[in-house]
DNA sequence: TTGTGTTTTACGACCTCC
DNA sequence: GGAGGTCGTAAAACACAA
């Protein structure tokens, strides 16, 4: 350990005993080999902290950096409760050689990070929870579009189907006219015979034949 | 060594609560 | 009105690539 790195050391053990005093006075981050990079902060209004003495005291000073057991003891009493009442705030100041206002900061700062992470949580949460609802909506569409041409099969085997049976109906028709002028009593539709009941019904019967349509029942609300 | 990005400490402005 | 909160930001400290 050389001559300025026990200087530092000092210095720290001065601070963790006197932080109003370290902040503006000690030149670095101990263990640091580094110089402090001094810019012109702006003015505080907190005594403690901004202007006592250091650099003659002409209203610069240096950040300090806490010290690992604080953070340590400052992180286990932010677990415990977030909130700082004044009383708490003392209590930690003296125990960790710090001005109150350093652990009320401290204290801020650390809520802001915590709401941060709190952010970004949810955020990750909300991000998940859009990509499942994305796959979902895709796996939908692609069944939409399934049961789309399944739709469009089932129409097309419909209109295919009435077509022949237009086609059979205006051949019988056609045959019907003929036969009805030579057999009053029996009308004969081609290759097929249609009792004539005595309802005066028949050619509908024709619809509902076994042997014509058999198994197109269904097909009767499109005719 | 230096430039640059990130984290930490600190502050000012403003707001709320008692 | 004072104490203590959030929010936005400055600046010191730090990490790290070039």
């Amino acid at each position: 350990m050389n001559n300025q790195n026990v200087d530092d050391h000092n210095l720290l053990f001065i601070s963790q005993m006197y932080p109003s005093v370290y902040t503006a006075s000690i030149p670095q981050q101990a263990g640091g080999s580094k110089p402090a990079r001094p810019r012109r902060r702006r003015k505080s209004k907190s005594v403690a902290v901004a202007e006592v003495g250091g650099e003659g005291g002409n209203g610069w000073f240096r950040k300090r950096k806490l010290s690992d057991e604080q953070v340590r003891m400052l992180e286990m009493s932010f677990g415990d409760e977030h909130k700082l009442e004044s009383e708490r705030k003392d209590r930690l100041a003296k125990e960790l050689g710090l001005d109150p206002r350093q652990v009320a900061v401290w204290f801020q700062n650390r809520r802001a990070r915590w709401k941060n992470k709190r952010l970004e949580d949810e955020y990750t949460r909300l991000k998940n929870a859009h990509e499942n609802v994305v796959v979902e909506k895709c796996r939908l569409d692609s069944e939409v579009l399934h049961l789309k041409e399944q739709l469009h099969d089932a129409e097309r085997e419909i209109q295919r189907l009435a077509l022949r049976v237009e086609g059979v109906l205006s051949n019988s028709l056609i045959s019907s006219s003929v036969s009805v002028e030579a057999n009053q009593t029996t009308p004969f539709f081609g290759d097929y015979e249609v009792e004539v009941g005595d309802d005066g019904g028949g050619y509908e019967n024709l619809f509902y034949s076994p042997e014509y349509i058999d198994g197109f029942e269904w097909m009767s609300p499109f005719m």
